[in-house]
DNA sequence: CAGAAAACTTACCAAATGGTAAGTCTATGT
DNA sequence: ACATAGACTTACCATTTGGTAAGTTTTCTG
């Protein structure tokens, strides 16, 4: 399988991909070199050390799903019918491209320098969301919660789904495709009963 | 600061907290042996090798996991009464032990043998859950879900907010110990308004 | 107290890892 | 035609890694 595009852009997309999939540790340069079909010099060549491979990797992961979730945000939809969205483009985007959650996952938790970045790439959806959140709540369509720990809760609960094959497999379910848009249904019901004010 | 107990002990307890702080292909055995003071070839004379120290390590947790879910899970409690115990104990674990809910959310993401024996370890946990939560539902005080759907969305809600304090840190908020009592509020508050019936 | 088993340590080792240095090939502008 | 710069590769290298082999000390037991 020959992947088009520059060098350069074919070793941020397996970087991606491992990285978000297997761990940053768990990825040696020679396994990326392997995949791409070239030397791992060839990866020192474009990114100096394996952290700035990966902090690159980092911004085109918070590209992706920035441009995945704000594409999904019509500025019009309001009330539950906007979260709605929200989610059914994070389920798409964890179905096409596990990996770029599975990254932006594994980077939030392990802190440092990388993190840091990560979180002041996201700083400004983040801030809309908030906003967004406020508002809804008080034009009464949302349950008063504390916003920012119900987004919390939301993202956490959504990511989860979307990502934890493990923990589906555990409670018998099969991670498949149609499992999969069962999961996004129900998760949306469940969000759905938990903000929308009676 | 010496720690008590066997040698063995003290290595499965530097394990568990590397393994589920750091990950475990982040953690060689040397520095777990410089954390106990001992040498490498101590572990290896207790765990015959690395995968052998993770499968240990994953009982361990899986236990403590285990009885402080079974502890606060009072058989007496109906309703959303039970819920919000076992929320509260995972959070309670989260404030004491972070690396046992780490441990198990970084196993879990990465499959093979060990994730396998740390669904079957849950398995009977997670068919009593859902049970409890079937139950609930016949009798018309939980809201009408897939209970499995259902139980994947709370786990990694909860998780998610008790163990990724990089994210609450991209929210503006502290992950201090004030803020995590808040946050466990809000959580209940969260699934409380997803889950009773009205 | 003898000796054997348990609980280690010191001494190695082969493979893998991130990274450097220097060379090769190819396109391009002059 | 030729120098120059870009895009690599081949050749190394020091360090780290999980693991083995063999020796030493401690503890238990008959």
């Amino acid at each position: 399988m020959v992947v088009p595009g520059s060098t350069r852009e074919r070793i941020l997309d397996a970087a991606l991909t491992a990285f978000g999939l297997r761990g940053f540790d768990s990825t040696s340069l020679d396994d990326l070199a392997a995949e791409v079909g070239i030397t791992k010099q060839a990866i020192l060549y474009h990114f100096s050390s394996k952290q700035e491979l990966l902090a690159a990797t980092i911004e085109l992961a918070v590209q992706e799903l920035g441009g995945a979730l704000s594409e999904a945000a019509d500025a019009e939809a309001r009330g539950f019918q906007r979260i709605e969205d929200l989610v059914r483009a994070t389920f798409s985007l964890a179905a096409r491209r596990p990996e770029v959650l599975g990254l932006v996952r594994i980077v939030s938790r392990q802190g440092g320098t990388a993190s840091g970045k990560l979180a002041s790439s996201m700083g400004f959806m983040l801030a809309e969301a908030v906003k967004f959140v406020e508002e809804e709540m008080s034009a009464g369509r949302f349950r008063r919660l504390e916003p920012r720990m119900l987004l919390l809760a939301v993202y956490s609960a959504v990511v989860g789904v979307a990502t934890e094959p493990e923990v589906m497999r555990a409670l018998g379910l099969e991670p498949d495709l149609r499992s999969l848009v069962r999961a996004r249904r129900e998760t949306i019901e469940f969000l759905r009963a938990a903000l929308v004010a009676d």
